[in-house]
RNA sequence: GGAGGAAUACCCAAGAGGCUGAAGGGGCUCGCUUGGAAAGCGAGUAGGUCAUUAACGUGAUGCAGGGGUUCAAAUCCCCUUUCCUCCGCCA
């Protein structure tokens, strides 16, 4: 959520940045207008409740001095009701402005590049050979098939279409890379583990940006309109501190966690459709730091960083991409995708993305944390990525370490994880 | 799921319509004392949010959350949430 007093006085710049993304923010006008009648109204009802508060103890004193009170009591009536009014009209005023304010996306960095979409991004770097291969490379869906790692036709049969079920050495591959992930993140990069809930309420949702705007992508528990399928690990984890003040010693604070993850894929009918690089169901690592509003900007290079670090130790091609501002999330300020080599797309795919959310998520959410003992809270910065998604993780393996002889070799680091496996197949 | 009980500041805890911006402890901070510390003594310790102000301040809110009754609510009424105990059901 961006801070109304900021919108209030330099509109015109939010404006300018809000229109950097792809969207109409026209009403934004309303805001201005809302927040003004807003301030009028508290500074005068605040003034009829000082009164009345002076007036509600001369009572209670005179009563106790056994004085008539009738005259004062007169004089309450009339501003009682005109109290009520106005506290009405400022309750719908302010849920007004409230769901102004949440449908509104973060201000873009000011460095971010220009653009409306994908084709603007900004490829940062790329690293690793993507492999030359002396025979024709199969998909990772067909290399799944032919050794039987994954069920797609059962899948669908047991839950419907854009499912999976993992089999054999499949099911024991993704199972590896979770692990595998895990344990470079909490022993080498000094990460947390959390296990959170898959099932969240709504303010979560709200606090990290999914709701209110994309319910629809959204699985909403059947009749409980109040629990969400958490889309991303992002959602329990940074709800994790919500309504907190955190001591500033404590920061940067890095969680990791597994979790599946679940989405509609509203809108992306057609994309993808063969394979599993978008499932309604899939599991993913996601890194999450909380730190001080100066150092957000190095701590995103340095998780960047982290979850790179796991596509160099599986060996895999990746280059890394810094969104333009029409292409970023509707809470990040800025955003790296990394993008890993598929040879079934003949191209680069995201398999990660790492942002940062400044304090956008930290209001919504209200995580504070204090400087110094006494001093006044401030709004953390939120900052997160996939460390990484498994599934394509997963297709990258298969699809990049595949032989000529139809057999998938095991990336070194993964084969203490497969039971000392060289070989799929 | 059923039946009871509870929620007060950093922690424990009193309070049962106005004198409560919340007794009393503990903890913490500062001071006295000491060679230094402990003990003892004294003082301080509601934060957050919103509005207003150039600022110092001032006002509103605030006793789990949300409504309501009343001139006045921690205190009375209603709803919600969480926790505890017992029963049921279970991994």
């Amino acid at each position: 959520m961006l801070d109304a007093k900021y919108i209030r006085e330099n509109f015109q710049e939010v404006k300018e940045r809000l229109e950097l993304r792809n969207g109409d923010f026209s009403y934004l006008h309303n805001f201005l207008k809302l927040d003004e009648e807003r301030r009028e109204i508290i500074v005068e009802v605040e003034k009829l409740k000082a009164e009345k508060n002076n007036v509600s103890k001369l009572i209670g004193q005179y009563k106790r001095e056994n004085k008539d009170i009738q005259p004062l009591l007169e004089e309450m009536d009339l501003d009682t009701e005109k109290i009520k009014n106005l506290d009405d009209r400022l309750r719908q005023i302010d849920e007004k402005i409230q769901q102004l304010l949440l449908m509104t996306p973060n201000l873009p960095n000011k460095n971010v590049p220009r653009g409306t979409s994908e084709a603007d991004n900004k490829e940062v770097r790329k690293v690793g050979n993507v492999p030359n291969f002396t025979f024709k490379p199969l998909s990772h869906w067909e290399l799944a098939e032919k050794l039987d790692l994954i069920d797609f036709d059962r899948a669908t049969k047991i839950s419907g279409s854009r499912f999976v079920v993992y089999k054999n050495l499949g099911a024991k591959l993704e199972r590896a890379l979770i692990s595998f992930m895990l344990d470079v993140h909490t022993n080498e990069h000094h990460y947390q583990e959390l296990l959170p809930p898959v099932i969240v309420n709504r303010e979560c949702m709200i606090g990290t940006g999914q709701l209110p705007k994309f319910e629809d992508d959204a699985f909403k528990l059947f009749n409980n309109t109040n629990y969400f399928l958490v889309p991303t690990a992002e959602v329990p984890v940074t709800n994790f501190l919500r309504d907190e003040i955190l001591d500033a010693e404590n920061l940067p604070i890095s969680y990791c966690a597994y979790t599946p993850c679940f989405r509609q894929e509203a809108g992306s009918a057609g994309r993808d459709t063969r394979g599993i690089i978008r499932l309604h169901q899939f599991n993913k690592v996601e890194l999450v730091k909380f730190c001080k509003p100066e150092e957000s900007y190095d701590v995103l290079e340095q998780l960047t960083r982290d979850a790179e670090r796991i596509l160099q130790l599986l060996e895999l091609p990746y280059r890394v991409e810094e969104l333009c501002a029409g292409d970023l999330g509707f809470s990040s300020a800025k955003t790296y995708d990394l993008e890993v080599w598929l040879p079934s797309y003949n191209s680069y795919k995201e398999i990660s993305s790492c942002s940062n959310f400044e304090d956008y998520q930290a209001r919504r959410a209200n995580i504070k944390f204090r400087r110094t003992p006494k001093s006044k809270p401030e709004f953390v910065h939120t900052l997160n990525g996939s460390g990484l998604a498994i599934g394509r993780t997963w297709a990258a393996i298969v699809e990049n370490y595949q032989q000529e002889d139809g057999r998938i070799l095991i990336p070194k680091v993964l084969r203490p994880y497969m039971g000392g496996l060289e070989y799929i197949g």
